[in-house]
DNA sequence: TTGTTCACG
DNA sequence: GACGTACGTGAACAAA
């Protein structure tokens, strides 16, 4: 290779890395690598262009050298000088961010200059060597049609659009732009760009400026005589906006001055490496690429295995090479020094996976156990801190078990080590175990989750527990909790396991934890599930466990008071029900019920499901009791009443923290397919609302002495990001426009105006509304609003041809289903859509639940981030965070500070998109006050 | 353990 | 032409 300097009869070509990358990206579809899944298809469509390119490049008109320039990073010198340069644009697709460094392995691999430069973005580098090649006296083809380029054309520099092969001089920028290319900065700077966020002139185009541009030579005459200007409106624009427009022409102006520390001969064309190109290719596993150079080279194309990615949490593709898990090597602790020298390992590793054994599920009432720790394959211990004879032993003492240490000296070894920035804790649901250990004082960080990155990667599978992972990832089937503890009434608590079985069972535990996080940490960035997991999942650890152990105070007269009124009700409604029958029977058996209703009594009614039972449901008695039927309305009385008696007032008492006062909730991150938490134990999600007499129970919430309970709640969520995500203009309208939204619908399917509208008709409206979201069908609309199928089939046929956006949306949704068997939620979340390729009856619930997810899902990844937000946002303010319920976030505050706290709370859950995603509608969200939650509410 | 019913968003 | 049908949860109870 010759290193003659660069001059006269030399050919420079630059190729605009970037635009390769998305061209690539958007041309393709979502290709993955077969062995593990990772999407590829950018670097495929990449390395086939620069084949091509390479193959094109021997032609008359031959470079002699070649470079590709690609940008480093998104920050850049421009957003000293503006920060908000090209603050609007999208953020990368996730499954693109991967294949940036791919891409540049694959210009390397063609062995072509690959050149990037930090702080300074691929069209400065490709003007910087644009200008050193034609001072040189060489000639330039800058491949690209970016505008933004065009400034560079002339003296020898040409660019070549790559897509239409056709060649852009000064006479093409000049149709462009209307001026030469030595203008185009000026013209920019005036007409500003959207795209990038350059502000310009307001009012002015292209148009405009060309003809300014052209009448008074350059933009700085221009603006030094802007007041000669006869228009009087452009006149006071260029006057007014004068420093913007300067700003304007400083972003758009490129830096041929970039600071590079290589000169144009290193540019110069060489053929790729067979060897090196054929590697790349094969590791990629392009088949059609890597035959078709390997042909070109007269080689043998090196075989790609075709071993197929497995699916999210399925078989390892390659298991690490460890040995299969050993219980003999685990080491059980029973003296600090031997503590200390786990301590020292955890340091060296600088990661430990952590479990905690307690006396029983709930955090809040079980006690710490003991302590399992694992760094490494087979290096895993248990360190015992209050087992108690029984169990295995003959006598059951209940005595404190010999050779443990103490919980106060191991807790206070460890807290550093568990706080400590530096070193990762890991766990299997670990908000579990931070709850346990926050009990005593202990704040672990930094988290990591498997069940979360398994939740995050939205395996099918839909089980997210240790021992399906364990199966599923690893192989291996753990050790049985009930080998150990018992089920059922014989059941012990795990103090009172013997250490000899305990050791090998808590030691496995931890080791199954860091396998997991060993295979699952590397699946997330090839299922684009980082970010979810990173932004959505693990964050709301420590903000939901703080929630839970903060709990929310009952008023457990208030609600003992309404169940012996209820019990006396029912008691009544009993008698009644007998005697309308004429036998006692066990009403809350819908078994019994259905043989009264309909073979004692002969009424209408079919069976139904697989059982043969009779359907008794609310919707069946309903339409018995409008035929005027006394029995099913007294059922429905009383099963009413029967609810709200077992479910709320009678079992929210037994929930009752006896050291707190409080309810205690737990909340399960990954329990919901959607995004959704659920809550459980007890479930105060389902408090109930909807009737005057269960809103009561709502009453039994109450504030701390001198506080309030403010409710937060985003007003009509999931149609606003239906709106959004499905772009419907009408929609989108309405609620930039404040109005009515269910009106709004009624207006634009029945032809009436908003102003004095039925209430009926705009019930419909909102039925349907609520239908869209879930997929709607006429015979589920007919049966809401009781009307005739065929009706609401119309109803539904008109909705779609006023809102056509709605149909595109389905069918999207579902085709995106069918190809890759799962969703995403504008946020990013995966979220499975089992089932979509079934066949037959249950072919439209799949198909269903796969248009509501993004929805549901949306919404749910909205007040995620505003919870995680949230504690920051009030950490000044005597408030604590206490419920969510999917739309609506309860406080607890002290009466003096209610207004600062909406304030914050709003702020936060109103721009919780942000700066994710930039929503094209409004966000609403509406507070109460109150002394209770039926008050706040 | 499974199915039915019903509370919520 | 027939199938089935709103989406997502958890808890209580009956019945196997």
């Amino acid at each position: 290779m010759s290193e003659n300097a660069f001059g006269k009869g030399h050919h420079l070509h630059l190729i605009d890395g970037s635009a390769f990358i998305f061209r690539a990206y958007h041309a393709l579809p979502p290709l993955t690598r077969k062995s593990d899944g990772l999407p590829i298809g950018a670097v495929a469509g990449f390395s086939n262009m620069l084949w091509k390119y390479a193959q094109d490049a021997k032609g008359s008109d031959a470079p002699t050298h070649v470079a590709v320039i690609f940008d480093h990073s998104a920050k850049t010198f421009r957003n000293e000088i503006y920060a908000d340069y090209k603050a609007n644009r999208p953020p990368l697709p996730e499954e693109l961010v991967p294949q940036f460094p791919l891409t540049r392995d694959a210009t390397r691999a063609f062995n072509i200059a690959c050149i990037e430069l930090e702080h300074y973005e691929a069209d400065d580098i490709i003007a910087t060597l644009a200008c050193q090649a034609r001072d040189a006296g060489g000639r330039v083809t800058i491949i690209s049609s970016d505008k933004d380029l065009m400034q560079l054309v002339g003296g020898g520099v040409v660019m070549l659009d790559p897509i239409k092969g056709k060649e852009i001089g000064p006479d093409e920028v000049h149709d462009k732009f209307g001026v030469g290319p030595d203008r185009v900065v000026d013209i920019q700077a005036l007409a500003g760009d959207s795209v990038d966020n350059v502000p310009g002139a307001p009012g002015i185009g292209i148009k405009t400026a060309a003809l300014l541009i052209n009448e008074y030579g350059d933009l700085e005459n221009l603006l030094a005589n802007a007041e000669q200007i006869k228009q009087p409106k452009r006149r006071q624009t260029l006057l007014d906006y004068a420093d913007q427009i300067r700003v304007s022409k400083r972003l758009v102006q490129l830096d041929c001055e970039t600071p590079l520390d290589f000169g144009l001969e290193t540019l110069e064309i060489r053929d790729p490496e067979p060897d090196t190109l054929l590697d790349f290719l094969t590791r990629m596993e392009f088949r059609t690429l890597t035959n078709r150079v390997a042909e070109k080279f007269a080689l043998e194309a090196p075989a790609i295995p075709d071993t197929p990615a497995s699916p999210a949490g399925g078989a390892p593709v390659a298991a690490p090479d460890w040995p299969p898990i050993d219980h003999e090597l685990y080491r059980r602790i029973g003296t600090m020094a031997e503590l200390d020298e786990v301590i020292a390992t955890i340091r060296e590793a600088g990661a430990v996976a952590i479990d905690t054994e307690t006396t029983g599920l709930n955090e809040m009432t079980a006690d710490l156990v003991g302590i399992s720790l694992c760094t490494g394959p087979g290096v895993a211990c248990y360190i015992p801190m209050a087992h108690v004879a029984g169990g295995g032993d003959l006598f059951d003492s209940g005595a404190r078990v010999e050779g443990q240490l103490d919980l106060e000296p191991v807790l206070a070894a460890l807290k550093p080590v568990l706080e400590d920035d530096a070193i990762l804790k890991v766990g299997q649901n670990i908000k579990y175990d931070w709850k346990m250990l926050a009990r005593h004082g202990i704040r672990m960080k930094p988290l990591e989750d498997t069940m979360l990155m398994s939740y995050a990667l939205g395996s099918e599978l839909f089980n997210h527990g240790m021992d399906g992972l364990a199966e599923r990832v690893l192989g291996h089937k753990c050790l049985s909790i009930k080998d150990l503890i018992g089920s059922g009434k014989s059941q012990i608590t795990f103090d009172r396991v013997p250490l000899d079985k305990a050791t090998p069972y808590a030691a496995e535990d931890a080791e199954v934890t860091w396998r997991l996080w060993q295979m699952l940490r590397p699946r997330l960035p090839g299922h684009a599930a980082t970010t979810a997991y990173e932004t959505l999942e693990r964050p709301m650890i420590p903000v939901l466990a703080d929630m839970e152990m903060a709990g929310i105070k009952l008023d457990p007269e208030h609600l003992s008071r309404m169940s012996n009124v209820f019990a006396q009700r029912m008691a009544g409604l009993e008698d009644e029900i007998h005697g309308l029958v004429g036998t006692r029977f066990n009403i809350g058996s819908p078994k019994q019920l259905g043989e009264i209703l309909f073979d004692q009594m002969g009424l209408a009614g079919g069976k139904q499901g697989k059982t043969g039972a009779y359907s008794t449901s609310a919707d069946v008695l309903e339409d018995l009791a409008a035929e005027g039927h006394e029995l099913p309305a007294r059922v429905l009385d009383w099963r009413q009443i029967s609810k709200l008696k077992s479910t709320y007032t009678d079992a929210l008492q037994t929930h009752v923290n006896p050291d707190t006062g409080r309810v205690h909730t737990c909340y399960a991150i990954a329990g919901a397919a959607t995004g959704r938490l659920a809550s459980t134990e007890p479930n105060l999600q389902n408090i109930p609302i909807r009737s005057d007499e269960g809103r009561r129970i709502r009453e039994a919430f109450i504030a701390a002495p001198g506080h309030k309970l403010i409710s937060l709640d985003y007003s009509q969520i999931e149609l606003r990001v239906l709106a959004h995500v499905a772009d419907i203009p009408a929609l989108k309208q309405a609620f930039r426009d404040g109005i009515d939204i269910h009106a709004m619908t009624a207006s634009q399917m029945f032809g009436v105006p908003v102003e004095g509208m039925d209430p009926m008709i705009r019930r419909q409206a909102k039925a349907i509304n609520f239908g869209v979201i879930y997929g709607i069908s006429g015979f589920g609309l007919a049966r809401n609003l009781r009307i005739p199928r065929a009706e609401a089939q119309a109803f539904i046929d008109t909705y779609f041809q006023r809102f056509p956006e709605i149909r595109a949306y389905m069918d999207r949704t579902v085709a995106n289903a069918r190809r890759d068997g799962f969703v995403r939620t504008i946020f990013g979340r995966r979220i499975p859509t089992p089932g979509i390729d079934t066949k037959g009856p249950a072919a439209g619930g799949a198909r269903r639940a796969a248009i509501n997810a993004p929805i549901q899902g949306a919404a749910a990844d909205i007040i995620r981030r505003a919870m995680i937000r949230m504690p920051q946002a009030i950490r000044d303010l005597p408030a604590r965070m206490l419920l969510q319920v999917h739309d609506e976030l309860v406080f607890e505050v002290r009466e003096d500070a209610c207004t600062p706290l909406i304030g914050a709370a709003r702020k936060v859950m109103e721009g919780a998109a942000e700066p994710a995603v930039k929503l094209s509608v409004p966000i609403v969200v509406d507070a109460g006050t109150g002394d209770n939650w039926a008050e706040a509410h």
